[in-house]
DNA sequence: ATAAATTGTCTCCAATTGGTGGACAATTAC
DNA sequence: GTAATTGTCCACCAATTGGAGACAATTTAT
């Protein structure tokens, strides 16, 4: 009998273009989506969708309801964040889904900070490292570690929360037994330990600074690491396993304690950009503008 | 939880301008309206109602919530109305309330005819004889007897279903014994029989036609019975109690069999117009206007 | 062509929701 | 000062909802 929930619910179905495709998004079982959908059929008394069991499209009087429909679940979003824009303090529950590393690495101290500036949200993260859709996960806002272009999409809006660096490093021990690479090509030789979100993590590409600058080098390498586990990297270098490719922040540690040093200092790694992305209709929402601007800020002072 | 319901109780507060005063409107207790505010309220995380114990008040938040209310009700309301309406056939159920004698008298055919002609429509009929408000009362549509002009009002629309007339009547004994009028003056010195549902049971207005065309008379009355029942009407009269005055049809019968005659038929008392009453929101809902159109046509026959 | 997988719907069951009625503190009207 | 009325809170009850699994229908793949 939840008037919204129905809307929303066959919004989904046609934007999902599909019962069980509409599941994610609805946040509910397929028995459920259906009887949804029929439920609102029955109460307009119009057939709304024309289900083929493959497929589903839309009939005369189901376009005409959806188009109403998006407009007016944007327009009580709309409403419902302009009128607690006004009460200032953020506050309920954020849904964020982030990449495994980066959360570990990062969102301990950054949440506890955030929960500690806003006493009025909470958090519930999820972590996962396949590229979510925050609208089908349900999600307020998803992180993504985005190594080359932003992808358009005319439902989800982005906000770059902050850079990440990567570099390459090896144990000293290792160095004194191969030699310390000079030149990118050299890479070629080594062990080379990869990591495994990088777009190629068998091709590794440096660009040249200093004398050589802007020139850029593709080479191929092989090793016997390819992990998405930043310290079993970090680890591995240290142990003298080869030459380790991988985001700095794993490797500051070990090398302010001399167990790692950095290898072809003159050369920069892609860097890969971290992204907040969230539902364009959350655009303004105060939670989540709470939280990228909070992790701008946190992250203008940390890298 | 449903968005909907709660924005729709909300709005019923800001325009019934209290909490209990909202009950009817939102058609449920104090506490059901209450906690629906509070659970908004809560979900917003904004206070949209100054309550001080005997007013309630908007907030800012509340003012600019409820614009955005009002607009997004009626769009719902709109967009349901829209799809349902491809769909041809009304279907539903149309809640009614009329008053009890003209739903006595009429709505047990008329309704009968309507719901065979329409089969996806059920009626739920309510009998009241106060000047119901169909918003108020939760009902699509409300019947009224009126007299004189239709009160205007932003938030409802009326159609006109019919006229009803009504006559004077007298026993041939009873005019036998007493005179029989012919002057309305003359009335005054008669027994009269009254009909609750006029301006003012104990002044009857009567217009000329004829030579006397236009000339409007008042007499001041007096008699042993003021009645709301049609028939307590006819069958005084037909007892020889004196001369009645009501509504056409209740007399129809007893002139037929010859029990009463027409007083004074040279003269037209002031007819009154049965409207239909409708919350403007449902102007073009399909229920209302099979119902108005079906009872227009009903009743064109008829009388 | 046959088999396998996927589609939407249906049925049953458990859990949560939502509403009512009554009591309560606070406030205003008389 | 008294009494009535306001909005809220607290249990209790019923109705509804969502989920799991089974089903028929249909499409894809072999």
């Amino acid at each position: 009998m939840d008037r919204f929930e129905q809307m929303r619910v066959f919004a989904s179905v046609v934007e999902a273009g599909g019962f069980t495709r509409a599941m994610p998004r609805a946040g509910m079982s397929r028995a459920a989506v259906s009887k949804h959908v029929l439920q609102l059929e029955e109460r307009l008394g119009v057939r709304l969708l024309n289900r083929t069991t493959r497929q589903v499209g839309m009939t005369e009087a189901g376009r005409i309801f959806y188009e109403q429909c998006r407009r007016i679940l944007d327009e009580v979003a709309s409403a419902e964040q302009g009128a607690a824009q006004i009460s200032g303090e953020p506050h309920g529950e954020l849904r964020v889904v982030a990449p495994t590393n980066f959360a570990l690495t990062y969102l301990g101290d950054a949440i506890t900070e955030f929960l500690l500036a806003y006493h009025d949200l909470k958090i519930d993260l999820s972590l996962n490292d396949r590229a979510v859709d925050p609208i089908d996960g349900g999600y307020d806002l998803a992180i993504r570690v985005i190594n080359s272009a932003l992808p358009d999409s005319a439902s989800l809006a982005a906000t770059r929360l902050t850079t990440s660096s990567r570099i390459l490093c090896a144990s000293p021990a290792y160095l004194l037994e191969h030699g310390t690479p000079r030149q990118p090509q050299e890479l070629s030789k080594h062990q080379c330990l990869s990591y495994s979100y990088v777009d190629d993590p068998r091709s590794w590409r440096l660009k040249g600074k200093g004398q050589e600058k802007g020139k850029e080098h593709v080479v191929s390498v092989s090793g016997r690491i390819i992990t998405s586990a930043g310290q079993v990297l970090s680890t591995a270098a240290a142990a003298g396993l080869g030459i380790a490719y991988g985001p700095t922040v794993f490797f500051q540690d070990a090398i302010a304690r001399g167990k790692v040093v950095q290898v072809l200092p003159d050369y920069d790694l892609p860097q890969v950009s971290i992204y907040a992305i969230y539902p364009v209709s959350r655009h303004r929402s105060p939670k989540v503008t709470a939280f990228t601007g909070f992790m701008q800020k946190f992250f203008a002072g940390k890298l």
